[in-house]
This record gives structure tokens, sequence and C-alpha cells, in this order.
DNA sequence: TTTAATTATATAACTGGTTATGCAAATTTA
DNA sequence: TAAATTTGCATAACCAGTTATATAATTAAA
């Protein structure tokens, strides 16, 4: 199987249908060594039904972990050998209700002996083995239960993209981002206001020179996000934290997550202790983001939020 | 799962199945969310070919342990989405020697962040396992190259059916099974002799009264094989080992060698060092049985082998 | 050097599953 | 209580593999 070490772990499902065709053709064959009139494919089934009197297809599905139609399917032919008697009387007339015939109890009686043969064989091939096959298939799916192979892959896909991002000062090549991806976001949300037009325009003169800072998001080196820290005149806030904003192509790669500390960070350095920050509570990912960030609400304004970071001190 | 706790690891083939369904319907999302025109079922073609410039289709089918059809199907879909050419230029105009396009060659080299996400995702999920799927694939590989499950079933049967059998000494309500047995077999290969017939319809005068034993092999309380010791009057040899009889019927339950263990066991208490045996050569099973047992041959006689004990003193 | 056997591939037919869909019965909602 | 929704099932169509088989090219044997 040297396939299998060239390729690596992604290959884990190739490797699985290999071993699991292995498997399934012995099983096969087990049954005809044994006489018994029985298939890899009808053994859930089987099993779930000699273990109650009657079932209903969708319910044998769900314990078996098939598909509805597999059973359908499975029961019919189950049916034509003679185990299976289906259409027994159910209130629900939509039901179908199946269960063993003498013929398919008999033979669920007499069945027993391969069962503990083959557990026998395989409980003995397992004590041979050091790493535990079953036991390992149980894991897996606990842990793809809790998150899906998916969704961790997504998961490591952001972490290495979060590796490409740097976070930069501004500085005047910047300005063309700046304004536009503010302008993007803004637009789509809101109407631009005047206030909103001077601090994107001329960020130099309305921000920097008063006091204010901006940092920049590269991903390969293209700004793709922005924040600005607006320097406040205020008993509490030091700082105003304001257009963050980050490309929609560039979105999940945590890239606001990473701005926003390293804004924090900046402020920190400046000798503030409280931020300033406010957003309309329709964009949720980004409130999400905020309370991430460690801001709280301020309870007296319902639409907006703001708030101050309370993660340092 | 409660499912797969009930039916116990003889369901290993049905849980594999559904956890390889699992993990390749994530797969052929994730290639969607990549981006990347390719599905689970063309990974290993498509590995391989990304590995060797080119390849003949048999050559591909053996390195990821498919079918050759089946390669050839994935080809001719692979080539229709521009990801592979074929009949390249061969010596041998049987041979399809295939390789990757240009695009499938860039295809190759982009895909590789891929393939490094989904390393790390299944990594990471190893590394919060406790028992290791990848592994315990591979072992079971191993375990299943050096004797399949099919043959580990049968050794198992083997085991319990010898449980059931019980070895008792002779008594005149064996007379009949003792005569059928051995006339069953003898006939079979060669003529009843004058000496043969004595025996078998006279045990009790022929070989007890002389100072023999005889054993028999119940299964399920039937008598199914049997075993004589015949007292010789030899310097060397105190006994013969003979009239052994299995029934067909009782086949594959170790019965002959349970039989040959019990009756060395009776001779050796019967102050026996040597047992003499005599047995045609084209008996094959037989022969490779008195071996088992320590029997080795007399080199004098060809047809025949005798034998001496010589696992005791 | 024919002839026979083997090898490489393609094709057809099958297998054990799946999703999509439609219909009838049952349940919920208005 | 009528209408809308949900549920249970069968059927159809598909999918990713398989085995069986035919054909052409190559190799081995007589």
């Amino acid at each position: 199987m040297n396939f299998f070490e060239q390729t690596g772990k992604m290959a884990i499902g190739s490797r699985l249908r290999l071993l699991t065709g292995r498997i399934t053709d012995d099983s096969a064959m087990l049954y005809q060594l044994y006489g018994f009139d029985l298939t890899p494919k009808w053994f859930p089934v089987f099993f779930v039904l000699s273990q109650n009197e009657a079932l209903s297809i969708t319910e044998i599905a769900q314990q078996i972990g098939h598909s509805q139609p597999s059973v359908t399917k499975i029961i019919k032919e189950m049916t034509k050998a003679g185990l299976v008697k289906s259409n027994l009387k159910s209130a629900d007339k939509r039901q179908n209700l199946v269960g063993l015939t003498a013929k398919g109890k008999l033979l669920a009686a007499s069945i027993q002996v391969q069962y503990q043969d083959v557990a026998a064989a395989i409980e003995d091939l397992e004590n041979q083995a050091t790493y535990h096959l079953w036991e390992a298939v149980a894991e897996w799916e606990f842990l793809l239960d809790q998150q899906s192979l998916l969704s961790r892959v997504k998961q490591q896909r952001k972490l290495r993209e979060s590796k490409d991002v740097t976070i930069v000062g501004y500085s005047p090549k910047y300005k063309k981002a700046f304004k536009e991806l503010n302008e993007q976001w803004i637009t789509k949300y809101f109407e631009l206001e005047q206030a909103d037009k001077d601090a994107i325009n001329h960020p130099q003169s309305y921000i920097i020179n008063k006091g204010g800072q901006i940092l920049v998001a590269l991903y390969k080196n293209e700004p793709v996000g922005v924040c600005a820290l607006i320097k406040m005149d205020h008993p509490k806030y030091d700082f105003e934290m304001a257009k963050m904003a980050v490309s929609p192509e560039a979105q999940g790669k945590r890239i606001g997550y990473m701005l926003g500390t390293a804004i924090i960070e900046v402020a920190k350095k400046a000798g503030a202790t409280y931020l300033y920050l406010e957003s309309n509570t329709k964009l949720t990912p980004a409130i999400n983001l905020y309370y991430k960030l460690g801001f709280e609400k301020i309870p007296s304004s319902p639409l907006l939020i703001s708030g101050q970071i309370s993660i340092w001190n």
C-alpha cells in the first residue's frame, strides 16, 4: 500500500473505501460458508428486525443510518426471499410496518453461531493490533459530530491565510484603499454623510494629524482591510475606533479580528484606557467581532452600540 | 450510533461504510469550496498522475488499488474535463499511456494549498483522538494480508466446534459406528482385506481383549470418529495406532488431532514409549496429521509411512 | 514460424448505495 | 373545520464502484 504513504492522511476516504470493500467481500463469502441465504447489505436491516417485533421503514432507516429508499429496496428483496412480511397492521395508514417471518426468525436464531465466530475473529484480530479500528471509528464519528470535516478544513484555511496577513501603519499609498474600502461597505448599508466623506477622503488631515492612527491589513501585499483610531475629546474615552472595513473578497481570514487587536494595542501604547465605538446593531457579524474584541454595550442607546474596552486594566 | 453498540464489532463493515460516505461527501464539498473542478473519485488517479509524467491504465489501477475498468472510466471523464491527455506514444500499442495536460499540471500545483489544509485538519483531528484511525486502518490491511477475515472466521469456527467434541472410551454401543466409519474410508481408497474385516466387525475380541484400546469422538453426542491402539508383540513398538476414521461430515473440527493426542495419552499411561503406524502416502491430509502428532517416517519403506512417537521421552 | 497463451484495454451489465420527487395520509394552523 | 404543512413511503434516476467479456496486440511455445 505504498500509494497511501505517498498521499498521506488526506486520502483517508479512499483508504477506508478499499478496506470496507475488502471486509464486505469476505462477509458475503461468510454467509455462503455458513449456508445462510443472506447478503452483507441485508445485515443491518435483518439485525434490527431480529431485535424488534415490528418497525416502520423510516424507523429502520434511522436506526441503521441508511436512507429510507435504501431500506425500502432491501425490505422488498427480503420479502421476496421470505424473510420479512410487510404491511402489518398499523394505526397510521402511511406506515409500512415490517417484521420477520417465521423463516426469518428461525434464521435469526440459527445465525447466532456465525455472529459468534465473526465477533471472535474480529476480537482476536483487534487483540493482535496495537491500534484499534473499532474504537478509532467510533471516535471519528464523535469528533465529526462535534465539527464536520468540512468545517475543520475551513478553520485550517483561515488559520493558514491569516499567516499571510500583515498589519502595517498608514502611509499615503493606502489613501485610495482607505477611501474605497470604507465607501464600499458604508454605501451598502447607509448613506454617506459629510463627516464620513471628509474622513475617508482626507485621512491624513482629518484623522492622523488630529492625533489619531490608521492601520492597514495587507493580504499578499494588497491592502484588503483598514481601521482607524480617532482622537476624542472626552473625559472617559481617549479614542474612538472607527472606519473599520474589510474587502468582501478577503472575508473569512480573520482580518477584522487582527485589525481590531492591533488597533487596541496601538491605543494601549498611546496610553488609552477606554475606547469608544459606534455601530448599528443590524450589522450582526461586526457586532460579534466587537464583543470578541472586548467591547461592551452601553445600555442607554438602543439602536447603536457604543462601547468600552474592558479587556485591559 | 446506538445501533453499532448493539451489533458489536461484527458490523465493522457497515460502520466503516457509513464513515467513508460521510468523509467522501465532505471531500466533494471541499473541492467546491476551493473552486477546483475535481471530484473525490478522481483524486487517486489525479494524484498518481501528478507524481508521474505518464502511466498506463493498468499501472494506475494497480497503484491506487482500483479495478482497471474503474480507471478507464475516470480517465475518460478527466479527459473530457481537459485534465488528462490519453493515448500518448507508447512502444506497446495495446497500452493507453496517459498523463496530465498543462491544465492538469496547473491544477496539481494550485491544489497543494487544499491538500495542506485537509492534511492539517485531519492531523488536528487525530491529535484530539485517543485512538488513531489512520494507523488502525494500516494495521488491519497488514493483518488481513497475512490472513483474510474469511480464514480467521473459519479458524474460530473450528475452535468453537472442537469444544463440542468429547473423546470417550469404547463401549458396545459404538460397535456399529466403529464398523461403518472405518468401512467408509477404507473402501473409498482400497479394498477391504480379511484382517480389516475381522478388526472392524469384532473390535472387542480382536482389539480390546488382546490388550488394545479404542477411543470414540462424539460430536453433539453422536459418534463421528474412532481410533484404535492395537497391542504389538515387537521389541521396540508397544502398540500400533490404527483404524483412525473421521466422518466426512465432521471434517474440519480437528477431531483427528483430538483423537490422536488422546490415544497417545492412553498409550503413555499404558507404559508405551514407541508407537507404530502404517499409512499410504497418498493420504496426504492424514500424513500431515501424523507428523503433527509427532510421528516420524521410517526411511526403509517407500510406499508406507510407519513411525514412532518421538514427542515424548 | 505458426499457434497458443497472455496482456492491456474498452465496454456492458450489475451492485449497493444515494438524492429527487410525487402521492397519500396525518397533523398543525388559521 | 378547511387549508397548509409535514410525514411516510415508493419510484425513478443517478453514482461510484464492481465483475464478466470481447478484441487487439504482444509474448511464449510447439
